[in-house]
DNA sequence: TCTTGGCTTCCGTTCAGTGGAAGGCCCCGG
DNA sequence: CCGGGGCCTTCCACTGAACGGAAGCCAAGA
């Protein structure tokens, strides 16, 4: 630790990024000082830093003297696959899902040991839920969890069940071998259903959406032979959240999985194809 | 412009920027040789730097070696402010509108001279539109431009106006004193209407969403007296884009300034209290 | 008035960052 | 079969960019 800690900050670069790091949904704004603090730098490196940090937006500084994320960041990350590929090809068919059960249509992809939330829908009507575009939850809690955790590599699903593991309700599986047999089911089924395991009131079913063949040139042609590489871990996973009373939510399996096909088929489309039209796209320079 | 070449890409931050920077829509995922080469930087520096941001998840690299922005800088960029409070806030409103006129809704800020879009909700049934959540567009030619830039401070508007502008149709206003005419009677009116401006066959609507005290403590007091600050500059702007022949679009005006308002109000609260609840969030330390 | 806490600037020291060069790999064309 | 041209990776001696302690500024509060 003392080694790491030596060699995680030493790197400019690193404590740059440290910067950047001290922001959370918690502390979205910091003053010069907060962030010297929560980055653990001095306070004149981080003056340094942050401001060359200002100068190319990717941090601003309100007339409250804090600093926020900068805008110039924030059109960086929308060019994260994760938001300009699975997700842009996967809105249309969330609405359509959306708009036939009113309810919470989640996307989400496995990053690292979490659930990463990627796109969101949810109207008035739908059940308030926890999730957060851009937020985190346990795998092993949520229907778009399960769903991609069934799915993933044999070694990241041991590593996940070898830890010990966070229980939001007392309805959440903890327990390795429970946990197991349920993901086991889950991958023979083909979707996954959550009931009141991350929120008390709240069900949710969750589809994979499948990998495509991983090179660009697998198109047509018969999955390399009838044996092979082990199946890919999902790309995504599409999920709905309705409340516990709703009448058997196993009902919306179908669309679901018809979506995530969708999803996956014009996924491995676009893999394939160009770049889409460009415009008037990032002009000024900094400072 | 050798001063300014000089000073830019001096500094470590400075050059790990500018491979960031190196990506854009139309080149989403480079390899080193193509980063090194857009950035402008040794390969070897290109390198090094590289694989730093890449052990921090700033970026990522393929299967094919090719690096693409990372997850977690998607996820820092998530906390900007124009993602975390004012398309938060702004998005179930939005979504009224949606689902009152099924048309295009648009909300845009301005980031410098641009239409900065922030988000965007159109269906299946909406017209295809160039505009992209994180892409801009020139302000003069956009109807949530011309509502930006209508409310924009002079100096701003001075600015902008004192430059050649690109003229994406035949119908966009470019001649300086027929678009300082065009904003003032924006401002007065209270909304922009676009007609084929930036695209044949297309019009939009779009008003302004009032920027609110902009200290934490201005509540309901009086706004200072009569006199005072020019009114500050609009925080967004709340468009529709509809096809041309649809009649009478100045019909959308009413609802979008009630959304607009409501807007504003909310934005209003939700900049004083604390923070809303914090999850399961961060957790993973890098390398 | 003095204190406290936040912010900014300065500047001499030093060590992290640099990038040319060399080597490995793969593909293609002769 | 070999040679040339992409790519990517690694190495390492030099050097100037980054560091951060310290001092000074300002505003708020006691």
């Amino acid at each position: 630790m003392a080694a790491d800690a030596e060699r995680e900050g030493r790197s400019v670069t690193g404590r740059a990024l440290r910067l950047l790091a001290a922001f959370d949904v918690a502390h979205p704004a910091l003053t010069l000082s907060e962030l010297a603090r929560r980055a653990e730098l001095p306070l004149a490196t981080a003056h340094r830093l942050a401001g060359e940090l200002e100068s190319w937006r990717a941090l601003e500084r309100g007339s409250d003297g804090r600093f926020r994320v900068g805008n110039r960041l924030w059109e960086m990350g929308l060019l994260a696959p994760v938001s300009s590929r699975l997700r842009q090809v996967a809105l249309p068919y969330m609405q359509d899902l959306y708009e036939a059960t009113r309810e919470n249509i989640h996307l989400a992809v496995r990053d690292g040991f979490d659930t990463l939330y990627v796109e969101k829908l949810c109207g008035h009507r739908s059940v308030p839920i926890v999730s957060r575009v851009g937020g985190r939850l346990p795998l092993h809690a949520t229907g778009v969890g399960k769903a991609l955790l069934a799915g993933a590599d044999p070694a990241v699903r041991e590593g996940y069940l070898g830890r010990t593991l966070p229980r939001p309700t007392g309805f959440t599986l903890v327990e390795r071998g429970r946990l197991d047999r349920e993901l086991r089911a889950v991958a023979r089924r083909g979707y996954a259903l959550t009931r009141e395991e991350m929120t008390l009131g709240s069900v949710s079913v969750a589809v994979p959406v499948a990998q495509v063949g991983s090179g660009p040139d697998t198109q047509g042609a018969a999955r390399r032979d009838g044996t092979g590489d082990p199946p890919p871990e999902p790309a995504a996973a599409l999920g709905i959240v309705v409340r516990s009373h709703r009448a058997d939510p196993a009902r919306l399996v179908p669309p679901l999985k018809t979506a995530a096909q969708a999803i996956a088929r014009r996924l491995e489309e676009t893999a394939r194809d160009p770049a889409p039209g460009l415009e008037h796209e990032l002009p000024p320079l900094p400072r």
